[in-house]
RNA sequence: GGCCCGUUGGUCAAGCGGUUAAGACACGGCCCUUUCACGGCUGAGACAGGAGUUCGAUUCUCCUACGGGUCACCA
């Protein structure tokens, strides 16, 4: 049975190349019908967070990425945490020192710098083997004296070759690698023994993590093969990048998953897009729901080379989301938005919201489409000239000079009656229906655009203020003409 | 710098020796239309460069260029 896992550390934010990658780990699990597992890889003590598990568990909730095994619900590989699994990693690396395929260092961190050259700009180390040919008699002396220690794995000459589901096969000569720590001198396990031992532990059949992992992977392979353990399915995804140098970051300021719901965007319709960066369905479609995505998933479209991140496509993606969705439930995530954008209760939020539902992008959209309720933009006369609707200042005057008495007596306030009263002036008037509506649209709502035609903006506006919209328009027109 | 990986329109991408090189976003035009949007139609736009293999290369091999990754007691 397929078994992957997503693997985080808590430092506190959930960044889109990090939500993707469980995205994907997920995906191959449920699309084999296999076990998703959370585990939690807090071995780094320095850079602990507050929180930081909670925001994990908030997003993949979120995202509908559900795991089957983790912290929070356990499972029968536990614990899922690595803090709580310290004393395991020891015991590991001993049997390793035991076998000859690992030794204890007792060089300090000064004599390691001394080993530090500079390459072009970049620090380059390579361990020396120092401690390597330590006699037994001086380690044992050492450990008594209470030296500070790590263990290093013993890098065996040869070449490593290891295959990978997306870039296959993969070469390196074992002179490349250094003797890697194993266990740090506070005791806990660096992040790729742990990652090893656990993996190996809780049966994950599946290795799926980012491609800065591919130069590190020989000496996993070399890590397993000296326990004798069998060498696990390798996935490397490509990164997600912010441009065509830079992957998206934290550091760089990139949005997070929170930010991006923050900013009005739909979990639904994040998910559904990352999941097509960097992979490719074999059908040619775009929108999928998760149950569609884990029916449609296959290893085989994933891509080798990064993708850019293009907010204004997932923008495109979101708002066909929000058009999607039923009105109902539209308008439950999106009545605070309303509600704080139009102060006026003599508003129906919902006819309003049902107008917008097909024009937004993202739900922080949604202010800037009904500003004009509250109150009237001051707008300039030119926007009475439409080329298409071939309308001038001249003729929007006396238009809504003509529509005003037939408003005024207008009893029933309805977008239908309002309409037909509209036809039925401009009918008497031999005019175009764009010559009204153009100049009334306008005048009500003192944008180029706005979220529905003149009479239902006279509607929603209700009769009083329609009037006064109007009259404000007859002013300003004459203003501009006189 | 060593090693590893990558390179199809502006972006996401299909392609897996023979195609008029899909599709989506964005962009232009048209239609629809009570403005805009939606929807429909349509246009422009790409195989990094060079050798080789082959009857035939976007597809296979090599080289070059460019880009990315990695070289920690970080993950």
């Amino acid at each position: 049975m397929i078994r992957t896992r997503f693997a985080p550390s808590p430092t506190g934010y959930m960044h889109i190349g990090n939500l993707r990658t469980a995205l994907y780990e997920f995906l191959i699990a449920k699309s084999g019908g296999g076990k998703f597992i959370l585990r939690i890889e807090d071995t780094d003590r320095e850079r602990l967070v507050d929180n930081a598990v909670d925001v994990i568990y908030d997003t993949l909730k979120a995202s509908r990425i559900t795991h089957d095994e983790g912290p929070d619900i356990g499972g029968p590989y536990g614990p899922y945490v690595q803090s709580e699994r310290k004393n395991d990693y020891l015991k590991y690396a001993l049997e390793l020192v035991e076998k000859g395929e690992a030794y204890y260092c007792f060089c300090t961190k000064e004599r390691l710098d001394n080993l530090k050259q500079e390459v072009n700009g970049q620090t380059v180390a390579k361990y020396d083997r120092h401690c390597l040919s330590l006699s037994k008699e001086e380690i044992e002396k050492n450990l008594e004296n209470k030296v500070p220690y790590v263990i290093r794995q013993k890098i065996r000459e040869g070449k490593t070759t290891f295959t990978d589901e997306v870039y296959g096969s993969i070469t390196v000569d074992n002179e490349e690698m250094e003797d890697q720590i194993l266990i740090k001198t506070d005791g806990f396990p660096t992040y790729n023994f742990a990652n090893v031992i656990d993996d190996h532990n809780m049966n994950i059949t599946h290795v799926v993590r980012g491609s800065e992992y591919l130069s590190s992977t020989p000496k996993y392979n070399l890590l397993y093969e000296a326990f004798g353990w069998d060498i696990p399915t390798y996935i490397h995804l490509p990164a997600v990048m912010k441009d065509a140098h830079n992957k998206l970051s934290k550091r760089n300021g990139d949005a997070s998953f929170q930010d991006l719901v923050a900013k009005g965007y739909l979990p639904d319709a994040i998910i559904n897009y990352i999941a097509l960066l960097g992979w490719a369905p074999s059908e040619n479609k775009e929108i999928f729901t998760m149950e569609e995505l884990i029916e449609a998933f296959d290893i085989k479209g994933l891509s080798k080379s990064p993708a850019i991140f293009d907010p204004v496509k997932l923008t495109w993606m979101n708002g066909e989301y929000i058009k999607k969705l039923p009105f109902e439930e539209f308008y439950t995530i999106a009545e605070s938005e309303f509600k704080s954008a139009v102060k006026r209760d003599d508003i129906d939020l919902k006819k309003l919201a049902s107008y917008v539902q097909s024009r937004i992008g993202t739900l922080k959209e949604i202010s800037e489409k009904v500003d004009f309720v509250d109150t009237l933009p001051d707008y300039g006369p030119e926007l009475y000239v439409h080329k298409k609707m071939k309308t001038t200042l001249e003729m929007s005057l006396e238009n809504l000079k003509s529509v005003l008495p037939v408003l005024e007596n207008t009893e029933e306030w309805t977008n239908d009656s309002i309409y037909s009263e509209m036809l039925k002036l401009i009918e008497s008037m031999g005019i175009k229906n764009g010559q009204m509506f153009w100049p009334v649209r306008t005048a009500l709502s003192g944008e180029p655009t706005s979220p529905c035609g003149a009479s239902e903006l006279a509607e929603l506006l209700g009769k009083e203020d329609t009037l006064v919209r109007i009259k404000k328009g007859i002013e300003k027109l004459e203003k501009a003409l006189s």
